[in-house]
DNA sequence: CGGAAATGTGGCATCGATACCACATTCGGC
DNA sequence: GCCGAATGTGGTATCGATGCCACATTTCCG
């Protein structure tokens, strides 16, 4: 407010008043009692009696006292603060795993700290270190590289990895049953007749595209089907690529159904098929892994499997609270989140 | 649980090797300097010279140093984390302006702390008193209730709001340029012909809802056409309702243009029409206020206003960070992001 | 009814980094 | 060659809450 201090402080004036917030300190004077005391009747259990504890949480609401967490962070050497490092936020697939997390954070008490990473292992290193300067106990994260988590975990900080799983890690891990839910899709088309059915897919070397990819091929098997490997097109992640793999796709080759691998290639490959004013389904049956909103508001809609994102992230956030609480046993757990296949318009017989 | 007592304690071993980080005292220690030393190096500028900076900055790389933001906030009485408080993350629009917050924040160094406050007023109360424990310099926020950003601001915390005004209130604002936006997409559908223009909208008090009416109205009296107040039809923050709400417009009324105010009722407004069967654009013109990318997947294509959301979030964060930094006169900002027309194919010439 | 156990409260040191001041050194100018 | 300024570094108190121990008081039981 006015200048601290008796000569004239070049420093840029606060533009906000500084408002000293109440300490403990503060609420043990206007309640009668300790500091320790007041500590302990606000938020440890037990140790104090009721009543000091009814005065001392009224005097603290009178004084409109705060704890500060820096403080109390740094003496117990905790925080409530999680880290979420996910790809891109604008994907409604990691805004709905985002979503389900914060929902169950903030249940239990704990904020989200989200970081988009943008897929670039560099940030998300660089994320991971500003993370563990934050002290967080945990970090949820939807992993670039395998040396992300691993140097969470190796300072000590809890991993749970979501929706893919990078080589073998040590960390607990929450997926998608993207093999039950991939098959689940193929045989659908199979039993419609389709024999020869597009894959479109952008990785495989993550456990989500190498699952996605076995369902694929399992259901092939099942129905005694070979797989014609021309008919995997790998693609980029990225709809205007996956347009273009798709074209090629289709000029190269006969296909009466094509399946997506996830809903950023499922942009692509509508295009394409709108593009050459293919009748859905009656010319070509298209579907897709992972059901965002669109697919149920274009004409016809799609034929998808929804893999629960937000419940997902509710797993990931409860598999990360109990880990932090002691509640689980040392060995690494391993969720999987049943996928559901939504038959809508976009998939029908194949044509004779 | 069990019962807590002295005697073979219950609590269960923590899972997590506690993992001693280094500290301060550490890295001086490792360089043969003084702690005060390794804080100028690392942090503050000049203060020391560039031949210790390099031994300091080399030593905690060596031995695997990173700051304790706990232990810095405490003693700076600040933070490096801004609260971010959203209605629904699993909106297209607050995901967008939650991308573009977080990708300027992390420029600037700092975190984002997100929470979903669900338009829930209490909600959001409970999450402002959390940031404010957390001693974050700054809120961006969209608000529910004018309590909320007061509350903020009386314990000297920085508020933006974003997207709406609630009031007048004393914060620093960003709005889309929705009177501008909405006028010029009603003197589209105007230019095509259209005279009776239905309007979708589910409020009307905050800034975002009064400004896209204003737009509309004001593009009818520049064309010397008169507003039907009938075909303004009010309904709630809600796909479904929106449905009805049109349903009930289109039963009680004839009109050749439908134009919904945000992006969750044009859902509801779409449905509606195809399920009528309405040839869009040919019986029935379709426009929305806030572009977000499945209105460019359906068939025909959305025409609507592009409110720049991630823009919009960038805005909210570089004003906070200036505030934060002192380098804004303490005279209130508003910034208004300019709104774009993006016309495509579900508008066109008013039947005969 | 006495002593041990249980119960509740206060005192004090501490978490780790930094603000501030004191001081040692170097440098420049006359 | 001397003195005052400039520069860089070390020492120490401190931010605010809490863990731990000591201790006063009450309760319990033989």
């Amino acid at each position: 407010m006015s200048p601290r201090g008796q000569a004239a402080r070049a420093v840029p004036p606060p533009t906000q008043a500084p408002v000293r917030r109440p300490t403990v300190q503060d609420v043990a004077r206007e309640a009668g009692v300790s500091p320790s005391t007041v500590s302990r009747a606000l938020h440890t259990r037990g140790y104090a009696s009721p009543a000091v504890r009814a005065r001392v949480q009224a005097a603290a609401e009178r004084i409109g006292y705060v704890t500060d967490h820096n403080a109390r962070n740094l003496r117990s050497r905790t925080s409530t603060s999680i880290g979420v490092l996910i790809s891109d936020l604008r994907n409604p697939f990691y805004a709905d795993l985002a979503a389900g997390i914060e929902q169950e954070l903030r249940a239990g008490g704990y904020q989200m700290v989200l970081v988009n990473d943008n897929g670039d292992p560099a940030e998300e290193l660089q994320a991971a270190e500003t993370l563990l300067a934050m002290r967080v106990p945990g970090v949820i994260v939807t992993p670039v590289t395998a040396k992300c988590p691993q140097m969470l975990q190796d300072n000590g900080v809890h991993v749970v990895c979501a929706d893919r799983e990078l080589g073998r890690s040590k960390s607990d891990v929450v997926l998608s049953d993207n093999e039950s839910g991939a098959r689940e899709l193929t045989e659908h088309l199979i039993a419609l007749g389709h024999a020869r059915i597009g894959l479109l897919i952008d990785e495989t070397k993550w456990s989500t595209g190498a699952g996605r990819l076995a369902g694929f091929r399992a259901a092939h098997a099942d129905n005694d089907l070979a797989v014609d490997e021309d008919l995997i097109a790998y693609t980029s992640f990225d709809a205007d690529a996956a347009r273009l793999t798709t074209r090629k796709l289709l000029n190269d080759h006969e296909v009466t159904a094509l399946i997506s691998a996830n809903n950023v290639l499922a942009q692509g490959a509508l295009a394409e098929l709108k593009d050459r004013r293919l009748k859905i389904p009656r010319q070509i049956s298209l579907a897709a892994y992972d059901d965002v909103p669109w697919m149920s508001l274009v004409q016809p809609a799609l034929t998808t499997v929804d893999q629960s994102t937000v419940e997902m992230g509710r797993s990931c956030a409860r598999l990360l609270l109990a880990r932090i609480r002691g509640e689980l046993t040392p060995k690494r757990r391993l969720v999987k989140v049943p996928a559901r296949l939504v038959v809508r318009g976009s998939t029908g017989p194949a044509p004779r």
